[in-house]
DNA sequence: AGGTTATATGTAGGCAAACTACTTAACATC
DNA sequence: GATGTTAAGTAGTTTGCCTACATATAACCT
């Protein structure tokens, strides 16, 4: 996949992603290439940066744990990231609309 | 509609909207707006640039005439073009694949 | 006659978002 | 004890579209 094509998406998925419940960064990445059919495969260095912007903007909030020693930082949605996600879908919808609607099924005919 | 949204599809766009026979430049943004019902406004600063970037690519062609004193560049698709166009609309429905895969209808089923 | 709008093409520079590459660290396994 | 997996992060770069601007003719309105 054409890696620039995600622009405008990345925080659709993330907040996609925890609307099933909370989960840490990593465990994310591996939901989104799961969830995908393997098409996504995000790096940590977009996640991680994304993630921390979205906690920046009241989307999601998150909490320290550690575990077998190790930490982890685990996310959940916010009711105001809850909302933005609605929003998201929405315009995805509109958005996928309007590219199929360009890109249609072969020749257009002319203007009536 | 976010701005950012259509990364890496306005080459598709191009592509498509030439699919139906040749365009100027202008005509072009017109049949975007037409297509997609109103919700792509491409402005020429956008457009111009981006079809340049085609010719030089290969995947467009484009011709000089003077309409009514107006001059006017005319691009049509070349075979590498119509091509291109078929590998863009093939990329188009694998990367709405994966998205609504993750985007889904809402929570999700824990991992099996 | 003069002003505004529509048609038509283009350039220069800016900017946000995601990427690449790298770093750190604990644990598990070979 | 070396490699691999899990886990989180930063710095700097690239990309590619956008904003703002510049130019020119034609059409229309007053």
């Amino acid at each position: 996949m054409k890696s620039d094509a995600l622009r405008g998406h990345l925080d659709a998925l993330l907040l996609a992603t925890l609307d099933g419940g909370q989960l840490h960064g990593y465990a994310i990445i591996e939901a989104l290439q799961r969830r995908s059919g393997g098409a996504l495969d995000l790096p940590t260095g977009t996640v991680y940066p994304a993630l921390r912007r979205l906690e920046t903007a009241g989307l999601v909030a998150s909490e320290w744990s550690t575990v077998g020693g190790r930490q982890r930082r685990t996310y959940r949605l916010t009711k105001a990231g809850q909302r933005a996600l609605d929003a998201e879908r929405t315009a995805w919808r509109e958005f996928t609309a309007a590219i199929e609607g360009v890109l249609g099924g072969g020749p257009w005919p002319a203007q009536a």
